[in-house]
RNA sequence: GGGCGAGUAGCUCAACUGGAUAGAGCACCGGCCUUCUAAGCCGGGGGCUGCGGGUUCAAAUCCCGCCUCGCCUACCA
């Protein structure tokens, strides 16, 4: 309601702009007053013109609102301040607008079918998105940090699908890599385990987790060898490091190249740890679509493919001087060239060897995003979800499979430390002449998860004497050092569990647990959702076990209130709205040149008034959620929608205590409240779906 | 050395990307449960937005210079 009023007051300013004063302004600023006074909609541009027109701005508001005339939707304009042109809204009509605006399966809403279409889509079609997230090495359990990354990806996928784009969820699988070579030795070399030891034990382990539970799966056995291992490499003479490193390198060309036993073991737990990734995902309503893994990157030979093109168009030169001598460089973005002279910061992507390094492969994975490689992956089926299929890499295809990739838009879930290599994979896109995908790839960057020192030192980990003063430790898989995410979502239900026990005694254990577990699980969603994506979040039980304030619990608990009210008042939030939305249909039917039908009349008498003005502050916030949503994906920001739904559960409670509904006496007045009620119910269910969080029954 | 990010209430964070009186949550103090669930509500104290300049009708936000902190910056992957 707000975007679609607020778009078509824009339209008017800017009709009137050009007819008064011939002026084209692409763009009329308009904000939410900070208070209610100064009506729901404001626009400062009479400052911006002033100098342009040799007017006060006051003069230039006064000129636009006289000129402006009516405007449908809007009850009138005046001016404030220096200059300020503040709008008042017609409430009856908003609220309408509210009500209507996806109660009726019939009524297309157009506010969302606006931010589903931004300029990159080809007229009329949705734009395809692919969004990378988790990607988390598959040689140990995750940990609190890829919960960020995950939740932060998953979010964004459900914010632009609700947007109407098509959205492919990829999970990139490193299964080739120095992290998974590293369980390898340790299996092989600190172990001393033979292969056949090796699958007998992760056999085992998936029957000890079946019985158990996931502190007994391979994930966690990982967990532990890996800081192990990383700790035998820097043990014993120098001599014997310097043979570890060898052996360290050996393991990962052999894991690289595959088609031995060294890449087997590789591949048999790189699976098993990633089948437990997916597990672990689950528990929080995550799911992928696709999960390309770099062995297929490395044997479909995309590098190959993409280094012609690098070469083809200049992007990559090879240096005949200087420390690079003998390798493929890439100009870093944003650096001087000077002719002659040797770049000695080059980025290198292929190494005097002829080893092409990480960035060069990525270069050409993200050639195949965008459908710009002439090499496709094979595709094979991986992981079965309740309601569809998760599909892996695979060098053969089965036959019926999806084709993933070609999209338009790109977004790639990974922390801030990553910015480097984004870059640089973009500047290699641009340089090639990519330059529309290289504007839609986004690297949806955000800081890391770390521990204060207090929660490190509860966990028991010795924590040096410096760290102690700082803020927060960062997490390190490498030492082992970090909260696994398995058992963080332990703490949260035995923690939500407890209370739900004691409250909800009329109800078996099976309901009971559920609520517990969608409890848990909105308390840690809205936890990683809440902070915007840059800030570092210093992560303490005291903090993340809390389940009052700004809160999912507390979001949840205003759901719960609400269906109490209709499951007392005995009718359903359903057939309150579409009441409503019949009534003024009819109004309008019989009266079709009125504006202020009689059933909206009414309306807008509830919600005037300086008794109801506390009313009307909570339609509007209900009706800000296309405006919400188109801004959560203009910044790649989810926190936004975070903070919308936490401040309509704030507003309502606050109307909740004020109002009481069940016992109101004038029966239009009781009913007008329970609209009230079905339209916020209504938005904090979309909103706290979007946010992958459920909202219970009961609680 | 260079690049990116951060510095706002005791603590953790917001501030619609330059707008009107800088807001929330924790924590602390004081009230409210025979009325739709107290995981809630109301009230209170708390701020030189790191420092110094500049730009303009308007700066926490933009520019310049400092000061602190974090991350990135290998022919490793």
């Amino acid at each position: 309601m707000v975007l679609e009023l607020e778009t078509k007051l824009g339209e008017a300013i800017r009709a009137t702009l050009k007819e008064n004063y011939d002026l084209a302004v692409e763009n009329v600023p308009l904000e939410t007053p900070p208070d209610l006074r100064f009506g729901e909609l404001a626009t400062p541009v009479a400052f911006e013109l002033a100098r342009k027109l040799r007017k006060a701005p006051r003069v230039i508001a006064q000129e636009i609102v006289a000129a402006l005339g009516a405007v449908e939707g809007f009850a009138g304009f005046e001016v404030a301040g220096a200059g300020y042109i503040n709008a008042r809204l017609d409430r009856g009509f908003a609220a309408r607008l509210v009500v209507e605006s996806e109660s009726h399966p019939s009524h297309k809403n157009k506010d969302v079918a606006r931010v589903g279409h931004p300029d990159s889509g080809p007229m009329g079609h949705p734009v395809h998105s692919l969004v990378e997230h988790t990607s988390i090495n598959p040689n140990k359990a995750a940990h609190i940090g890829h919960l960020r990354n995950a939740i932060l990806g998953d979010t964004f996928v459900r914010l632009l699908r609700a947007a109407g784009q098509k959205v492919d969820v990829q999970n990139y699988i490193d299964n080739t890599g120095v992290q998974v070579a590293d369980v390898v030795v340790g299996f092989l070399h600190v172990e001393r385990k033979s292969a056949a030891q090796v699958r007998a034990l992760v056999a085992e382990c998936e029957m000890r987790a079946a019985s158990e539970g996931h502190a007994a799966a391979i994930d966690y056995y990982c967990w532990d060898l890996y800081a192990r291992t990383s700790q035998w490499y820097g043990e014993g003479s120098e001599d014997k490091q310097a043979a570890k490193k060898k052996l360290r390198y050996d393991t990962l060309h052999l894991i690289e190249h595959g088609g031995n036993e060294t890449a087997e073991i590789a591949e048999l737990i790189s699976t098993a740890v990633l089948r437990r990734h997916l597990e672990t995902m689950l528990r929080l309503g995550i799911e992928y679509d696709f999960l390309p893994r770099e062995s297929e990157v490395l044997h479909l030979k995309f590098w190959e493919s993409a280094f012609e093109q690098l070469k083809k168009t200049g992007v990559l030169y090879f240096e005949t001087e200087g420390k690079n001598k003998g390798c493929w460089v890439m100009t870093r973005p944003g650096a001087e060239t000077r002719d002659g002279e040797t770049d000695e910061d080059a980025k290198v992507i292929v190494r005097s060897n002829g080893t092409v390094t990480y960035v060069g492969k990525d270069i050409a994975y993200h050639l195949w995003k965008f459908g710009l490689l002439d090499r496709d992956f094979g595709y094979q089926p991986f992981f079965r979800y309740p309601d569809r299929e998760c599909w892996i890499s695979a060098v053969e295809s089965r036959k019926d499979h999806p084709h993933f990739g070609g999209a338009t838009a790109i977004y790639n879930v990974i922390d801030s430390r990553q910015s480097d290599p984004q870059a640089n994979v973009i500047q290699a896109l641009r340089g090639m002449g990519h330059t529309a995908e290289a504007d839609h790839y986004t690297h949806f960057s955000y800081e890391m998860v770390a521990l204060t020192p207090r929660c490190a030192v509860e966990l028991g980990y010795t924590v040096a004497e410096e760290d102690l003063g700082r803020p927060y430790i960062e997490v390190s898989g490498r030492k082992g050092f970090g909260v696994k995410a398995d058992d963080l979502i332990d703490k949260l239900i035995a923690a939500t569990r407890a209370e739900v026990d004691a409250r909800q005694t009329g109800r078996d254990g099976a309901e009971r647990r559920k609520i517990a577990e969608q409890i848990a699980i909105g308390a840690l969603r809205y936890f990683m959702l809440k902070y915007t994506r840059n800030s570092v979040i210093a992560f303490d039980f005291k903090d993340a076990l809390g389940f009052e304030g700004e809160t999912g619990p507390y979001i949840q608990y205003a759901v719960v209130r609400i269906r109490n009210i209709f499951r007392k008042g005995e009718t359903t939030a359903e057939a309150v709205l579409e009441q409503q939305v019949s009534e003024s249909a009819s109004q309008r039917f019989s009266e079709p040149e009125s504006q202020h039908d009689a059933a909206s009349g009414a309306v807008a008498a509830f919600l005037s008034g300086q008794a109801n003005e506390d009313i009307w502050a909570l339609w509007l916030r209900a009706g800000r959620f296309s405006l919400v949503l188109e801004q959560c994906i203009a910044a790649s920001e989810p926190a936004y929608l975070a903070k919308h739904a936490f401040q309509l559960a704030q507003e309502f409670n606050n109307f909740y205590h004020k109002h009481h509904i069940l016992t109101e006496e004038d029966p239009r007045r009781k009913t007008f409240l329970l609209a009230t009620a079905a339209v916020v119910l209504r938005e904090l269910v979309k909103a706290l779906a979007l946010l992958g969080i459920e909202s219970p029954e009961a609680m």
